[in-house]
DNA sequence: TTTATAATTGCAACTGGTTGCACCAACAAT
DNA sequence: ATTGTTGGTGCAACCAGTTGCAATTATAAA
């Protein structure tokens, strides 16, 4: 379901902000923090309030339309696809690698047996070293 | 090695405002935010700056005497005892279990094999539900 | 013990992000 | 067309955390 018909559904109203910082996400594919997007949004219209965009990052997010990750010290937004998967960053480069969703599986099963604990690592966003810049030193 | 020796190796003073702070975490013993630490100290000694005080975290996790993690939304900092683990939060009572390090192994392995991709997973702290909570619920 | 020096602190200004509130816009009911 | 209601925006104040800088202090050498 695309995100407009999401906001609908829910008696939320799509407006020109929220439609712009839609774009935005949408435009970028990429990786994103809050405060580029801030920056895109103001390059365009300078007048959107940075409330507006911190709290339509937040609604997005909650209806599941971004999602928010952790890299390292920063919170990155990225576009909702169809089916999730993680990604890999390589520190070095800064590439971005899709990433297969059940790596984890292994992890979560070992927690469940091991101490009975329940986890669940969604769209989690990894920082390492890419093969080719491994390969460099 | 102990904080105090590592701090004089490099030539840095061991200075009351650094003392104190070290004493509160390893009192803790747990978790504690950047926020509790500076209220801790100031309820000890109200003159020391915020400044100093979060200066004096970022030194000491760079002299790997305490580890800053990421929980959710924040960072947590918790004492470098020997032996690396990892941490289990229950997001319902709050109970934190110490994790054994080897878990991620499987996905370290997993990333290099299908991606070459070079990550490591240290000192992480999930969120979750511990046996008894996800009982009750 | 005194001095020299580099490390450290406190301060004030600043940044990214959040919150409460008054006003505004969209829409449904009348 | 008018009104009531709900959701959204901008604003200003605020909060946690950071930074540049001048003043201070721990430490090692004399």
């Amino acid at each position: 379901m695309s995100c407009t018909t999401t906001l609908k559904n829910k008696g939320l109203k799509l407006t020109p902000q929220r439609r712009l910082i839609l774009n935005i996400i949408h435009e970028s594919g990429g990786h994103l923090t809050a405060e580029e997007i801030l920056d895109y949004v103001h390059a365009r219209v300078p007048g959107v309030n940075k409330s507006t965009v911190y709290r339509t990052l937040e609604l997005l997010e909650e209806l599941g339309c971004v999602y928010k990750s952790e890299l390292g010290d920063r919170f990155i937004y990225h576009h909702a696809e169809e089916g999730h998967h993680h990604h890999l960053v390589c520190r070095a480069c800064g590439k971005s690698i899709d990433c297969d969703e059940d790596v984890f599986l292994p992890v979560e099963r070992a927690l469940d047996k091991k101490y009975g604990f329940q986890a669940h690592f969604k769209h989690m966003v990894m920082s390492g070293l890419c093969a080719e810049c491994r390969d460099k030193g």
